[in-house]
DNA sequence: CAACCTCTTGCAAGCGCTTGCGTTAAAGTT
DNA sequence: AACTTTAACGCAAGCGCTTGCAAGAGGTTG
């Protein structure tokens, strides 16, 4: 596979640089002699060498996707798609997982991607001033998904009145005591704008309008997982007066809601309600009611808007919507509702499904 | 940041061969000319450009990942796994998503990895031959996992005993009847070998040894997906003898089977008991017995195995173990034998929980 | 003290492609 | 028919690193 210029130039008859030009589409060579020197490329099976050519252009058709986890729906599902879009555009795709705190300090202060990828495509880990200075100073394109930045690409969703509409359709269906449980920020301190955060702050918006008193009790936070969201449920299950309804930023931590509350002998939703974040594949089996927020289009989104900013145009800015996808997991609360008949036990609205 | 070897030449006062050797620790210099090297690159922020190092060294220092879909728990899972132990061997990861059949083609024709990658791992997609002597032909080092391949590494599990194993516990609950869903092997038709069919004869051997007849009715295949699990167990519904459990070839089909069966009003592990394949990381949520086959630990093999081949080791291939996870969704059959008391109704066996 | 090592460093020839510029031939102008 | 345009192609200088080889500097040894 030693094939080089060379040889394809020795025999089609032509010099290396019509090869050269012929192979890549470059204008300057006629159409007959294009056909030889591709015939002949085609009969050695030959492949310009990556590395010589970026050495000679400075550009490598390579883009970097960069995400906190790879083992999540969410990513898998946004990656698969953005790769797509961008091997369609002739890019190649480099793949950097930053799971801890460590990883991601080496990663932004070692300009690993320079001479490595051409742009990169940051995924739901909101970049600090100065780790996006430091990719742009590396000659990098950028693009955000889930994460907002003056002169960046990025496609986002609106987080606050997702979460607020979200919140609506519990407090519509006569819910009053309902909880949150959001995804602890582990160590950012970046202020202003991490997406489980606006959730929260739709959620607040939600009761305050609705005239509903907030509790702090009633905001858990945790990992963002399905043991992470099993534990927040267990620690609303302790809870002085136990909530009728409670809306989990993430699917994932949902599912483990739903867990607990299954192995606590709740009904859900006769006896507890449970609204979802993201429209995980998986939602189905277990009827979960979610809000949507075209996963899959935003993967294309991002890929797209980088693939404009590498071809000299300006960084675009997309959101796409949200909506609520009704399944099995809500209802109007149960016991404050439809048991008037009954002799009302003195606080059972607390704890409404315990036998 | 366009600082080349020649800058940090002149700063640390030595010859640009003496700052390539310095830097990349090869021996030949002397410690305190490494040391004002070392200093000298790092006050220019200096990083070697991979372009010219590749070209120079035949080197890339990278490794691609084939998968055949990326939004799947199983592949997130591996490919982070395999990234993670690559990466720290100082390779980066080219990722590469092989959908379709057209893609497969284009992928192992065109020699599209050549000079872009020192190895490559396979992941779960058969490759023939053919496709190997491609990528040998491309210069890759290449490690398989779910697959085998004479002379290439790999790690995989024994499917068929994991299969009979799997048939046997259903079988040892009481069972009788039970039915088998694969995944449908789309277009392959590399005879022996694809480890979920691999699980079939597993499930034909634990039948036949247990003296059970095998019924092609209760072989449904369909697509490795939520939806291809509940198509197939929907025509498991419409049988003349409705099996009393089914073991599903991977979770994902289980959960669809489990969706369906919901919807259908059966009572799980009651009237039908579901034995999945993977130990998904939801599996938890739902309660689905399955068979765990160290997943994460195979993403850690395949890229040591690889590593291994390309430092000129010989090409290994580990298996990993399968082990039964039980949960809730197997129980012996309830009709057949826990309602002696009640007057039996004829052919109750078959719709077991039909109301 | 001369011959001989060993260690450190520099020189320069690549690695395989791209591209500005010059050359030549063909085509178009007056 | 002489001259200007235009198109097609080749030359050669990089792109930024690596590495075999030669050279110089000390240090040993006989």
């Amino acid at each position: 596979m030693t094939t080089s210029v060379e040889s394809v130039a020795e025999r089609a008859g032509v010099s290396v640089s019509t090869v050269s030009r012929a192979l890549r589409s470059v204008p300057g060579v006629s159409a007959a002699t294009r056909k030889r020197v591709q015939d002949a490329a085609d009969e050695l099976g030959y492949s310009a060498s990556p590395a010589a050519s970026r050495l000679a252009t400075g550009r490598t058709m390579t883009v970097g996707i960069v995400v906190p986890v790879l083992a999540k729906w969410f990513f898998g599902k946004v990656i698969g798609e953005a790769t797509h879009t961008l091997r369609q555009a002739g890019f190649d795709v480099l793949l950097f997982e930053l799971g801890t705190r460590a990883q991601r300090e080496r990663f932004f202060s070692s300009a690993h991607l320079h001479g490595r990828t051409d742009g990169v495509i940051i995924m739901a880990l909101q970049p600090s001033k100065a780790e996006l200075e430091s990719l742009t100073a590396q000659g990098q394109a950028v693009a955000l998904l889930g994460a907002e930045a003056q002169g960046f690409g990025s496609v986002s969703v609106d987080n606050v009145s997702a979460g607020r509409a979200a919140v609506r359709h519990l407090l519509n269906l006569g819910h009053e005591r309902i909880a949150f449980i959001g995804i602890r920020d582990e160590e950012s301190s970046n202020l202003g704008g991490v997406p489980p955060l606006q959730r929260l702050m739709g959620y607040r918006e939600a009761l305050a309008e609705a005239g509903v008193p907030g509790d702090d009790m009633l905001e858990q936070f945790d990992e963002n997982s399905v043991d992470g969201g099993a534990a927040a449920m267990s620690r609303l299950l302790v809870t002085e007066q136990v909530p009728t309804a409670v809306f989990v930023a993430s699917d994932e931590m949902a599912f483990g809601v739903l867990k607990v509350l299954r192995k606590a002998g709740l009904d859900v939703p006769r006896d507890f309600s449970v609204l979802g974040f993201d429209n995980h594949e998986l939602c189905d089996v277990v009827g979960l009611t979610t809000m949507d927020h075209e996963v899959a289009e935003q993967g294309q989104d991002v890929a797209r808007i980088l693939l404009d900013i590498l071809q000299g145009g300006p960084p675009a800015n997309l959101s796409r919507a949200v909506r609520l996808v009704v399944r099995e997991t809500t209802a109007p609360p149960h016991v404050l509702r439809t048991t008037p008949t009954a002799p009302d036990s003195p606080h059972s609205a607390g704890h409404p499904g315990t036998p």
